[in-house]
DNA sequence: GGTTAATTTGAATATTCATTCAAGTAGAAG
DNA sequence: CTTCTACTTGAATGAATATTCAAATTAACC
Protein backbone atom coordinates (compact mmCIF):
# COMPACT_ATOMS: atom_id res chain seq x y z
CA UNK A 1 0.00 0.00 0.00
CA UNK A 2 2.70 2.21 -0.89
CA UNK A 3 1.87 5.97 -1.92
CA UNK A 4 -1.05 5.52 0.67
CA UNK A 5 0.24 7.43 3.86
CA UNK A 6 -1.07 6.26 6.64
CA UNK A 7 -2.84 8.37 8.77
CA UNK A 8 -0.15 10.46 10.92
CA UNK A 9 -2.73 12.25 13.28
CA UNK A 10 -4.01 8.71 14.26
CA UNK A 11 -0.52 7.30 14.96
CA UNK A 12 0.43 10.22 17.14
CA UNK A 13 -2.82 9.83 19.35
CA UNK A 14 -1.84 6.06 19.77
CA UNK A 15 1.57 6.69 20.58
CA UNK A 16 0.63 9.73 23.12
CA UNK A 17 -1.86 7.14 25.01
CA UNK A 18 1.01 4.87 25.31
CA UNK A 19 3.88 7.16 26.22
CA UNK A 20 1.37 8.98 28.26
CA UNK A 21 0.98 5.70 30.26
CA UNK A 22 4.23 3.94 30.02
CA UNK A 23 6.58 7.16 29.92
CA UNK A 24 9.52 7.05 27.61
CA UNK A 25 11.72 4.54 28.46
CA UNK A 26 8.87 2.25 29.81
CA UNK A 27 7.13 2.49 26.22
CA UNK A 28 9.94 0.30 24.15
CA UNK A 29 9.53 0.86 20.08
CA UNK A 30 8.32 -2.73 19.99
CA UNK A 31 4.94 -1.56 21.60
CA UNK A 32 5.22 1.51 19.79
CA UNK A 33 5.14 -0.94 16.38
CA UNK A 34 2.11 -2.59 18.48
CA UNK A 35 0.11 0.34 19.21
CA UNK A 36 0.16 1.49 16.44
CA UNK A 37 0.20 -1.39 14.21
CA UNK A 38 3.60 0.32 11.57
CA UNK A 39 6.74 -1.23 11.27
CA UNK A 40 9.36 -0.26 12.14
CA UNK A 41 10.94 1.34 9.10
CA UNK A 42 8.02 3.53 8.32
CA UNK A 43 8.39 5.23 11.89
CA UNK A 44 11.51 6.14 11.75
CA UNK A 45 11.34 7.71 8.27
CA UNK A 46 8.54 9.96 9.06
CA UNK A 47 9.74 10.37 12.46
CA UNK A 48 13.08 9.77 13.01
CA UNK A 49 14.00 8.40 16.22
CA UNK A 50 12.12 7.40 19.27
CA UNK A 51 12.75 10.68 20.81
CA UNK A 52 11.19 12.46 17.55
CA UNK A 53 7.89 10.22 18.01
CA UNK A 54 7.50 11.57 21.58
CA UNK A 55 7.88 14.82 20.79
CA UNK A 56 5.37 14.55 18.29
CA UNK A 57 3.47 12.74 21.62
CA UNK A 58 3.81 15.61 23.86
CA UNK A 59 2.91 18.58 21.23
CA UNK A 60 0.22 16.90 20.32
CA UNK A 61 -1.00 16.54 23.76
CA UNK A 62 0.35 20.00 24.72
CA UNK A 63 -2.46 21.10 21.59
CA UNK A 64 -5.16 19.69 22.78
CA UNK A 65 -4.71 20.54 26.43
CA UNK A 66 -4.38 24.08 25.36
CA UNK A 67 -7.02 24.35 23.39
CA UNK A 68 -9.51 22.34 25.45
CA UNK A 69 -8.37 24.89 27.77
CA UNK A 70 -8.96 28.20 26.00
CA UNK A 71 -12.19 26.46 24.80
CA UNK A 72 -13.40 26.01 28.20
CA UNK A 73 -12.19 29.66 29.83
CA UNK A 74 -14.02 30.89 26.72
CA UNK A 75 -17.42 29.43 27.09
CA UNK A 76 -17.28 29.19 30.87
CA UNK A 77 -19.82 32.18 32.12
CA UNK A 78 -17.17 33.98 33.34
CA UNK A 79 -13.29 32.60 33.57
CA UNK A 80 -13.39 32.21 37.49
CA UNK A 81 -15.98 29.32 36.72
CA UNK A 82 -14.28 28.07 33.47
CA UNK A 83 -11.09 27.50 36.22
CA UNK A 84 -13.71 25.25 38.77
CA UNK A 85 -15.00 23.66 35.84
CA UNK A 86 -11.38 22.72 35.15
CA UNK A 87 -10.34 21.74 38.29
CA UNK A 88 -13.11 19.59 39.31
CA UNK A 89 -12.90 17.44 36.10
CA UNK A 90 -9.17 16.96 37.18
CA UNK A 91 -10.40 15.77 40.42
CA UNK A 92 -13.32 13.31 38.33
CA UNK A 93 -10.24 12.34 36.41
CA UNK A 94 -9.03 11.14 39.17
CA UNK A 95 -11.42 8.46 39.95
CA UNK A 96 -11.32 6.42 36.87
CA UNK A 97 -9.68 3.12 37.21
CA UNK A 98 -7.06 4.07 33.97
CA UNK A 99 -6.24 7.35 35.19
CA UNK A 100 -2.95 8.51 34.22
CA UNK A 101 -2.23 11.62 36.10
CA UNK A 102 -1.03 14.91 33.43
CA UNK A 103 1.17 13.55 30.36
CA UNK A 104 3.69 16.97 30.62
CA UNK A 105 3.59 16.58 34.76
CA UNK A 106 4.54 12.62 33.92
CA UNK A 107 7.58 13.70 30.95
CA UNK A 108 8.08 16.77 33.28
CA UNK A 109 9.54 13.94 36.13
CA UNK A 110 11.38 11.43 34.10
CA UNK A 111 13.03 13.70 31.63
CA UNK A 112 14.39 16.38 34.31
CA UNK A 113 17.57 14.69 34.88
CA UNK A 114 18.52 13.66 31.16
CA UNK A 115 18.49 17.74 30.88
CA UNK A 116 17.49 16.98 27.04
CA UNK A 117 15.84 19.07 24.45
CA UNK A 118 12.68 16.54 25.26
CA UNK A 119 12.80 18.22 29.14
CA UNK A 120 13.07 21.83 27.37
CA UNK A 121 10.07 21.25 25.11
CA UNK A 122 8.01 20.09 28.48
CA UNK A 123 8.70 22.87 30.54
CA UNK A 124 8.16 25.19 27.68
CA UNK A 125 4.68 23.64 27.44
CA UNK A 126 3.79 23.72 30.90
CA UNK A 127 5.30 27.68 31.06
CA UNK A 128 2.89 28.09 28.18
CA UNK A 129 -0.20 26.78 30.26
CA UNK A 130 0.51 28.72 33.29
CA UNK A 131 1.14 31.64 30.54
CA UNK A 132 -2.52 31.19 29.18
CA UNK A 133 -4.06 31.35 33.06
CA UNK A 134 -2.36 34.46 32.95
CA UNK A 135 -4.07 35.92 29.88
CA UNK A 136 -7.65 35.02 30.64
CA UNK A 137 -6.99 35.75 34.45
CA UNK A 138 -6.53 39.59 33.76
CA UNK A 139 -9.54 39.92 32.69
CA UNK A 140 -10.81 40.21 36.00
CA UNK A 141 -7.57 40.94 37.76
CA UNK A 142 -4.53 43.11 37.45
CA UNK A 143 -1.38 41.62 36.12
CA UNK A 144 0.64 40.72 39.51
CA UNK A 145 -2.72 39.65 40.70
CA UNK A 146 -3.14 37.17 37.52
CA UNK A 147 0.33 35.86 37.77
CA UNK A 148 0.08 35.41 41.41
CA UNK A 149 -3.16 33.47 41.01
CA UNK A 150 -1.94 31.37 37.57
CA UNK A 151 1.09 30.14 39.69
CA UNK A 152 -1.53 29.29 42.51
CA UNK A 153 -3.67 27.46 40.26
CA UNK A 154 -0.50 25.44 38.44
CA UNK A 155 0.47 24.38 42.11
CA UNK A 156 -2.92 22.84 42.75
CA UNK A 157 -2.91 21.48 39.44
CA UNK A 158 0.48 19.42 39.83
CA UNK A 159 -1.04 19.01 43.59
CA UNK A 160 -4.08 17.14 42.15
CA UNK A 161 -2.74 15.36 38.99
CA UNK A 162 0.06 13.60 42.08
CA UNK A 163 -2.46 13.12 45.16
CA UNK A 164 -5.25 11.78 42.38
CA UNK A 165 -3.29 8.38 42.10
CA UNK A 166 -3.87 7.64 46.10
CA UNK A 167 -7.09 5.95 46.83
CA UNK A 168 -8.60 8.41 49.57
CA UNK A 169 -11.12 10.47 50.00
CA UNK A 170 -11.98 12.53 46.87
CA UNK A 171 -14.27 14.95 49.00
CA UNK A 172 -10.94 16.12 50.97
CA UNK A 173 -9.16 16.58 47.65
CA UNK A 174 -11.59 18.74 46.79
CA UNK A 175 -11.79 20.88 49.87
CA UNK A 176 -7.92 21.15 50.24
CA UNK A 177 -8.39 22.52 46.59
CA UNK A 178 -11.32 25.07 47.38
CA UNK A 179 -9.73 26.24 50.37
CA UNK A 180 -6.43 26.87 48.81
CA UNK A 181 -7.71 28.80 45.62
CA UNK A 182 -10.66 30.91 48.04
CA UNK A 183 -10.45 33.60 45.71
CA UNK A 184 -12.27 31.01 42.38
CA UNK A 185 -16.55 31.56 42.57
CA UNK A 186 -16.89 27.56 44.03
CA UNK A 187 -20.56 27.93 44.55
CA UNK A 188 -21.69 29.76 41.25
CA UNK A 189 -19.77 26.66 39.54
CA UNK A 190 -21.63 23.96 41.75
CA UNK A 191 -25.36 25.64 40.83
CA UNK A 192 -24.12 25.84 37.28
CA UNK A 193 -23.16 22.25 37.64
CA UNK A 194 -26.72 21.03 39.29
CA UNK A 195 -28.72 22.80 36.34
CA UNK B 1 37.43 -10.63 50.69
CA UNK B 2 34.75 -13.05 51.02
CA UNK B 3 33.44 -13.18 54.14
CA UNK B 4 34.13 -9.37 54.36
CA UNK B 5 30.36 -8.78 53.06
CA UNK B 6 29.98 -5.11 51.91
CA UNK B 7 27.78 -2.29 53.78
CA UNK B 8 24.84 -2.56 52.75
CA UNK B 9 23.56 0.71 53.92
CA UNK B 10 26.24 2.48 52.03
CA UNK B 11 25.03 0.29 48.99
CA UNK B 12 21.39 1.07 49.62
CA UNK B 13 22.22 4.84 49.90
CA UNK B 14 23.88 4.43 46.37
CA UNK B 15 21.49 2.73 45.16
CA UNK B 16 18.68 5.47 46.44
CA UNK B 17 20.59 8.12 45.20
CA UNK B 18 20.62 6.70 41.32
CA UNK B 19 17.09 5.43 41.50
CA UNK B 20 16.06 8.91 42.57
CA UNK B 21 17.52 10.98 39.69
CA UNK B 22 16.84 8.21 36.77
CA UNK B 23 13.81 6.35 37.82
CA UNK B 24 13.54 2.76 37.51
CA UNK B 25 13.55 2.19 33.65
CA UNK B 26 15.91 4.77 33.57
CA UNK B 27 18.57 3.46 35.65
CA UNK B 28 19.72 -0.09 33.93
CA UNK B 29 21.54 -2.80 36.51
CA UNK B 30 25.20 -1.45 35.09
CA UNK B 31 24.53 2.11 36.30
CA UNK B 32 23.41 0.09 39.67
CA UNK B 33 26.76 -1.86 39.72
CA UNK B 34 28.79 0.91 38.63
CA UNK B 35 27.36 3.11 41.22
CA UNK B 36 27.66 1.32 44.13
CA UNK B 37 31.27 -0.77 42.94
CA UNK B 38 29.94 -4.41 43.43
CA UNK B 39 29.43 -7.05 41.24
CA UNK B 40 26.58 -8.04 39.65
CA UNK B 41 26.39 -11.32 41.63
CA UNK B 42 26.72 -9.81 45.10
CA UNK B 43 23.80 -7.09 43.97
CA UNK B 44 21.96 -10.25 43.28
CA UNK B 45 22.20 -12.51 45.90
CA UNK B 46 21.59 -9.57 48.27
CA UNK B 47 18.34 -8.06 47.03
CA UNK B 48 17.33 -10.64 44.64
CA UNK B 49 16.33 -8.53 41.72
CA UNK B 50 16.60 -5.22 40.13
CA UNK B 51 12.95 -4.90 41.98
CA UNK B 52 14.41 -6.06 45.59
CA UNK B 53 16.67 -3.10 45.25
CA UNK B 54 14.39 -0.44 43.97
CA UNK B 55 12.39 -2.06 47.03
CA UNK B 56 15.21 -1.37 49.32
CA UNK B 57 15.92 2.49 48.18
CA UNK B 58 12.26 2.91 48.57
CA UNK B 59 12.17 2.48 51.76
CA UNK B 60 15.34 4.00 52.71
CA UNK B 61 14.15 6.70 51.64
CA UNK B 62 10.66 6.89 53.17
CA UNK B 63 12.08 5.81 56.69
CA UNK B 64 14.80 8.68 56.40
CA UNK B 65 11.87 10.71 55.25
CA UNK B 66 9.19 10.20 58.24
CA UNK B 67 12.38 10.79 60.61
CA UNK B 68 13.40 14.26 59.12
CA UNK B 69 9.61 15.23 59.57
CA UNK B 70 9.43 13.52 62.92
CA UNK B 71 12.25 15.36 64.28
CA UNK B 72 11.58 18.71 63.11
CA UNK B 73 8.00 18.69 64.34
CA UNK B 74 9.25 17.70 67.33
CA UNK B 75 11.87 20.36 68.03
CA UNK B 76 10.43 22.99 66.22
CA UNK B 77 8.62 25.71 68.81
CA UNK B 78 5.50 24.51 67.01
CA UNK B 79 3.67 22.36 64.99
CA UNK B 80 2.58 24.55 62.69
CA UNK B 81 6.28 26.40 62.65
CA UNK B 82 7.91 22.93 62.27
CA UNK B 83 5.87 22.35 59.20
CA UNK B 84 6.30 25.92 57.50
CA UNK B 85 10.37 25.34 58.34
CA UNK B 86 9.49 21.94 56.29
CA UNK B 87 7.71 23.37 53.13
CA UNK B 88 10.63 26.24 53.24
CA UNK B 89 13.27 23.70 52.91
CA UNK B 90 11.30 22.51 50.32
CA UNK B 91 11.33 25.41 48.03
CA UNK B 92 14.79 26.23 48.59
CA UNK B 93 15.85 22.35 47.39
CA UNK B 94 13.89 23.51 44.45
CA UNK B 95 16.58 26.36 43.72
CA UNK B 96 19.51 23.95 44.00
CA UNK B 97 20.97 23.07 40.53
CA UNK B 98 20.55 19.11 40.51
CA UNK B 99 16.97 19.30 42.23
CA UNK B 100 15.40 16.31 41.93
CA UNK B 101 12.24 16.30 43.12
CA UNK B 102 10.95 13.47 45.81
CA UNK B 103 11.93 9.85 45.04
CA UNK B 104 8.24 8.90 46.51
CA UNK B 105 6.32 11.50 43.79
CA UNK B 106 8.80 10.63 41.02
CA UNK B 107 7.95 6.91 41.86
CA UNK B 108 4.47 7.11 42.29
CA UNK B 109 3.83 8.37 38.57
CA UNK B 110 6.32 5.92 37.24
CA UNK B 111 4.81 3.19 38.49
CA UNK B 112 1.40 3.47 38.68
CA UNK B 113 0.46 2.26 35.55
CA UNK B 114 2.68 -1.00 36.18
CA UNK B 115 0.14 -1.90 39.17
CA UNK B 116 2.57 -4.02 40.66
CA UNK B 117 4.17 -4.35 44.19
CA UNK B 118 6.24 -1.60 44.25
CA UNK B 119 3.69 1.31 43.11
CA UNK B 120 1.36 -0.42 46.53
CA UNK B 121 4.44 0.18 49.01
CA UNK B 122 4.92 3.60 47.52
CA UNK B 123 1.60 4.28 47.93
CA UNK B 124 1.28 3.41 51.35
CA UNK B 125 4.68 5.49 52.11
CA UNK B 126 2.93 8.34 51.27
CA UNK B 127 0.08 7.37 53.15
CA UNK B 128 2.32 7.04 56.27
CA UNK B 129 3.45 10.47 55.73
CA UNK B 130 0.28 11.70 55.38
CA UNK B 131 -0.89 10.16 58.29
CA UNK B 132 1.85 11.38 60.01
CA UNK B 133 1.41 14.60 59.19
CA UNK B 134 -2.57 14.22 60.75
CA UNK B 135 -0.74 13.42 64.07
CA UNK B 136 1.25 15.73 65.03
CA UNK B 137 -1.55 18.23 63.74
CA UNK B 138 -3.56 16.69 66.32
CA UNK B 139 -2.02 18.86 68.85
CA UNK B 140 -3.86 21.46 67.75
CA UNK B 141 -6.53 20.74 66.33
CA UNK B 142 -9.67 18.64 66.24
CA UNK B 143 -9.66 14.99 63.92
CA UNK B 144 -11.71 16.09 61.12
CA UNK B 145 -10.04 19.54 60.99
CA UNK B 146 -6.38 17.73 60.91
CA UNK B 147 -7.20 15.28 58.41
CA UNK B 148 -8.10 18.18 56.26
CA UNK B 149 -5.14 20.08 56.97
CA UNK B 150 -2.91 17.03 56.02
CA UNK B 151 -4.56 16.59 52.65
CA UNK B 152 -3.63 20.33 51.78
CA UNK B 153 -0.32 20.03 53.02
CA UNK B 154 0.16 16.82 50.96
CA UNK B 155 -0.97 18.55 47.95
CA UNK B 156 0.90 21.46 48.19
CA UNK B 157 3.98 19.82 48.54
CA UNK B 158 3.30 17.73 45.76
CA UNK B 159 2.41 20.95 44.07
CA UNK B 160 5.96 22.23 44.90
CA UNK B 161 7.59 18.86 44.06
CA UNK B 162 6.58 19.34 40.46
CA UNK B 163 6.46 23.10 40.12
CA UNK B 164 10.04 23.20 41.60
CA UNK B 165 11.31 22.03 38.17
CA UNK B 166 10.28 25.20 36.32
CA UNK B 167 12.64 28.28 36.38
CA UNK B 168 10.47 30.77 37.79
CA UNK B 169 10.36 33.20 40.36
CA UNK B 170 10.86 31.60 43.78
CA UNK B 171 8.76 34.20 45.66
CA UNK B 172 5.25 33.55 43.63
CA UNK B 173 5.91 30.02 44.25
CA UNK B 174 5.95 30.71 48.01
CA UNK B 175 3.29 32.93 48.23
CA UNK B 176 1.05 30.50 46.30
CA UNK B 177 1.97 28.23 49.23
CA UNK B 178 1.50 30.95 51.79
CA UNK B 179 -1.84 32.22 50.48
CA UNK B 180 -3.09 28.08 50.08
CA UNK B 181 -2.30 27.30 53.38
CA UNK B 182 -3.28 30.41 55.60
CA UNK B 183 -3.78 28.79 58.64
CA UNK B 184 0.11 28.19 59.62
CA UNK B 185 2.08 30.63 61.38
CA UNK B 186 4.13 31.83 58.29
CA UNK B 187 4.90 34.95 60.39
CA UNK B 188 6.64 33.23 63.81
CA UNK B 189 8.83 30.46 61.24
CA UNK B 190 10.15 33.65 59.52
CA UNK B 191 11.06 35.54 62.70
CA UNK B 192 12.98 32.09 63.55
CA UNK B 193 14.71 32.00 60.53
CA UNK B 194 16.22 35.58 60.27
CA UNK B 195 17.64 34.87 64.04
C1' DG C 1 1.19 0.19 -20.15
C1' DG C 2 5.52 1.28 -18.65
C1' DT C 3 8.36 4.25 -15.82
C1' DT C 4 9.23 6.73 -11.78
C1' DA C 5 9.25 7.91 -7.16
C1' DA C 6 7.26 7.68 -2.75
C1' DT C 7 6.05 4.59 0.81
C1' DT C 8 5.83 0.31 3.25
C1' DT C 9 7.81 -3.91 4.64
C1' DG C 10 10.00 -6.88 8.13
C1' DA C 11 14.00 -9.38 8.72
C1' DA C 12 18.53 -8.18 10.31
C1' DT C 13 21.88 -5.33 13.07
C1' DA C 14 24.52 -4.26 16.94
C1' DT C 15 23.96 -2.92 21.39
C1' DT C 16 22.21 -3.04 25.96
C1' DC C 17 19.39 -5.32 29.18
C1' DA C 18 18.51 -8.18 33.62
C1' DT C 19 20.07 -12.23 35.39
C1' DT C 20 22.88 -16.53 36.31
C1' DC C 21 26.46 -19.57 37.91
C1' DA C 22 30.77 -22.02 38.13
C1' DA C 23 35.02 -20.76 39.95
C1' DG C 24 37.72 -18.19 43.23
C1' DT C 25 38.75 -16.22 47.83
C1' DA C 26 39.19 -15.29 52.58
C1' DG C 27 37.65 -15.41 57.33
C1' DA C 28 35.96 -18.87 60.97
C1' DA C 29 36.12 -23.30 63.17
C1' DG C 30 38.54 -27.29 64.58
C1' DC D 1 47.62 -25.87 59.22
C1' DT D 2 43.41 -27.72 57.12
C1' DT D 3 38.77 -27.74 56.22
C1' DC D 4 34.59 -25.56 55.71
C1' DT D 5 31.47 -22.20 54.59
C1' DA D 6 29.98 -17.71 53.24
C1' DC D 7 30.75 -14.40 50.22
C1' DT D 8 32.56 -12.29 45.98
C1' DT D 9 33.83 -12.48 41.27
C1' DG D 10 32.99 -11.42 36.39
C1' DA D 11 32.41 -13.65 32.19
C1' DA D 12 28.46 -15.67 29.96
C1' DT D 13 23.42 -16.05 28.93
C1' DG D 14 19.50 -15.13 26.22
C1' DA D 15 16.05 -11.84 25.77
C1' DA D 16 14.87 -7.10 24.68
C1' DT D 17 16.48 -2.81 23.00
C1' DA D 18 16.59 1.05 19.21
C1' DT D 19 17.61 1.41 14.61
C1' DT D 20 18.65 0.26 9.62
C1' DC D 21 18.11 -1.02 4.83
C1' DA D 22 17.51 -3.70 0.67
C1' DA D 23 13.55 -5.42 -1.38
C1' DA D 24 8.66 -5.13 -2.39
C1' DT D 25 4.65 -2.43 -3.33
C1' DT D 26 1.65 0.81 -5.44
C1' DA D 27 -0.11 5.25 -6.77
C1' DA D 28 0.87 9.01 -10.10
C1' DC D 29 2.55 10.60 -14.41
C1' DC D 30 3.66 10.49 -19.35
Amino acid sequence: MARVQFDREQVIQDCTQLFWQQGFSGASMQKVVQATGLKPGSLYLAFGSKEGLYQAALEHYARQSQATLSQALENAPSVGEGICQQLLRMIEAAEKADYCSCFLVKSQLELAASGGDLHRRVCAYITEIEDLYVEYLQRDYPQDQARQYATSLMMHVFGIRVYGYLERDRDRLLAAVKSGLPWLPWDACEQEALQ
